[in-house]
DNA sequence: GAGCGCTGATGACATCTGTCATGCGAGCTG
DNA sequence: CAGCTCGCATGACAGATGTCATCAGCGCTC
């Protein structure tokens, strides 16, 4: 018996997920969060074998949570399955460098789940083969870390000094920074910029 | 025996309500899109009683899926209910005015659903009672409908000169718009309006 | 027809952005 | 140590943006 712990902040689809998979023989859902923080919380309440985590999730998101789960120190972890919607290769890496074992978009058919959660259960790792082939053969993400915190903080129109304000830096700094940014994913405007790398899932 | 059109991008989501409605004694799902233009074909094709339409669908979006079901002259149309993550009272508006008979958000539990389609199907109507709240207390979008258009063509971060000839407008007035929408919505620029106008669901 | 409100446009002006050259200090590398 | 790169910062400049006053046309109402 496989023991589960469902994390979405979407009721419809946890429930649905949540039914779909007790009715698979071997699979039982032990828990369901719809926060990151009840996730953290409660697999180390019920220990599941499987936490399924959807990667946009409040307050923080599923690889944060990922992260707090697989560091446990008493006993083993459990295994990781990150869900999402936004299955771009960067989110992938990512996802892969936190340590999860499993990374399904929501283009997944359903009926695909249970056994991708039966494989991840023994020990195998279960990766999308289209996200997987995006990964491999589109390019790297071409900014800095500097860039890419100073986009983040574009993201939502706010004017440069606002954007120095919250990265803490001087605002000539930061508009060096997004000048460079712009001109690597050659657009005109810094919130052109930032559209973009957040539809990239650089950020 | 209620016969479903279950239309939704995401399969994941698709297929775990799919099959949890078919496990329902009086339902059915008799046809499935992953796009708008297949709902509106399979729902000419099979005349479901009720379609379930999630509202974020390529390549259109929901909205215009549920007026072409709606608008068949032939026989008498399906109800529709739109289920949507989006769940802001300006798109219930805009779903209530395209004739819809359900509005759902995504945070509903999924046991709750079958019977919002037993009730849709008998004539009744369903809207979320939170967001039927919100959209009654909460004050109403206050943009123009040229300052939408101009905002919705700015959301992707483009310079003015682009803005205009994609509004074909002058570029001296879509700064104006861009300056009276900025005014109205509290921001300083126009990027963080649109930012604003697309989390409220008026554009 | 005068008055009013709305849309679309123009021009002037202050400010903000994007670009570029440059400087300074920390770290590393020979 | 000298030379080098890299992160961060500054200053100057052109062009884009935001603000405002103003105007012309159009439909509506009194």
């Amino acid at each position: 018996m496989i023991r589960l712990l469902l994390a979405d902040d979407e009721e419809l689809l946890r429930g649905a997920l949540c039914s779909l998979l007790d009715l698979e023989d071997d699979l039982r859902v032990v828990a369901q969060a719809a926060t990151t923080t009840d996730a953290v919380r409660l697999a180390g309440q019920h220990r599941p074998d499987v936490a399924v985590l959807d990667l946009e999730m409040p307050p923080t998101d599923g690889l944060h949570a990922a992260a707090q789960i697989l560091a446990r120190t008493d006993g083993t972890p459990p295994r990781v399955i990150i869900v999402t919607r936004h299955a771009r290769p960067a989110v992938l890496r990512r996802a892969l460098a936190a340590g999860v074992s499993g990374f399904v978009p929501k283009s997944t058919p359903a009926a695909r789940l249970a056994q991708i959660v039966r494989d991840v259960a023994v020990g195998h790792r279960y990766v999308d083969p289209e996200i997987a082939a995006s990964a491999l053969t589109e390019n790297e993400c071409p900014l800095s870390d500097r860039e890419l915190e100073v986009l983040g903080a574009a993201r939502a129109g706010a004017p440069v000094s606002d954007i120095a304000a919250t990265v803490h830096l001087a605002p000539g700094t930061v508009r060096n920074y997004l000048s460079s940014a712009m001109a690597k994913l050659g657009v005109a405007t810094r919130h052109a910029a930032a559209h973009r790398a957040w539809e990239e899932g650089w950020i």
